[in-house]
DNA sequence: TCCAATAGTATCATTATGTATACTATGATA
DNA sequence: TATCATAGTATACATAATGATACTATTGGA
């Protein structure tokens, strides 16, 4: 009756993790701290702003993030990683080592392939 | 001129984590060992057989798992973790663990929501 | 001769995701 | 009065990911 729902928890996670803008997003956020809008745009090179939008929300739904809307003009608006986001660094630095050894890999790999050609 | 391309390795562990699919999949050949192609199938429910095929492809181009055909007939195909794809399992674990945890987070937030209407 | 079983392909439809571009509000400033 | 800046929204469009369904090859057995 019941299909293991437990090995699909990690599906959580990674909804929060992924979208091509997310865990840039979160890394700037947790390395530098908190952001307006326009700096996150001009620090993840080629984002268009409704992407942003859309990724920021997303993240704030989960309470990732919190967003602070200065009553000003221009607008200001800040963003910055919750205590609870903060939760998910672990992973995402292990992610981000996993994923530069992999490069590594993948590199070798390659190397090897055009030394012994089939 | 240099856009920062360290902050996007976590993309690399990322694509291969991604795939509505591979986690599931993953996490049962790391705890079950090696199955063939049907037994996987009936594994994972709601899976097509296009997309498992699909995303089994994609994790042998990554070194992640083995495939070992038998030339029988009817055909049999094994599947198996390599021992580099086991190198993932603590990524695999790690956000397991958080997804429990913030599944439960979840939770608790909608309670509280019920509690306390605006 | 026809069917069953396995591990797929092939084709098309549907959704999700992402991009491009234009547009808005406000008030300070030229 | 026109223009700028910020933090968006609205609209249309393009591309990619996923899904549904039907089809294939092979050969042992009824």
């Amino acid at each position: 009756m019941d299909k293991q729902p437990e090995l699909c928890r990690v599906e959580d996670a990674l909804n929060i993790l992924v979208g091509k803008w997310k865990p840039i997003i979160l890394l700037v956020l947790l390395q530098e701290g908190t952001k307006r809008f326009s700096d996150l745009k001009r620090r993840v090179p080629g984002i268009t702003q409704k992407m942003l939008t859309n990724q920021l929300r997303e993240l704030e739904e989960e309470d990732i993030i919190t967003r602070k809307v200065y009553p000003q003009v221009p607008p200001k608006v800040e963003y910055s990683i919750t205590e609870y986001g903060k939760t998910l660094e672990p992973i995402l630095i292990a992610m981000h080592e996993w994923g530069t050894a992999h490069t590594i890999h993948k590199m070798k790999k390659a190397q090897q392939q055009s030394h012994q050609p089939s």
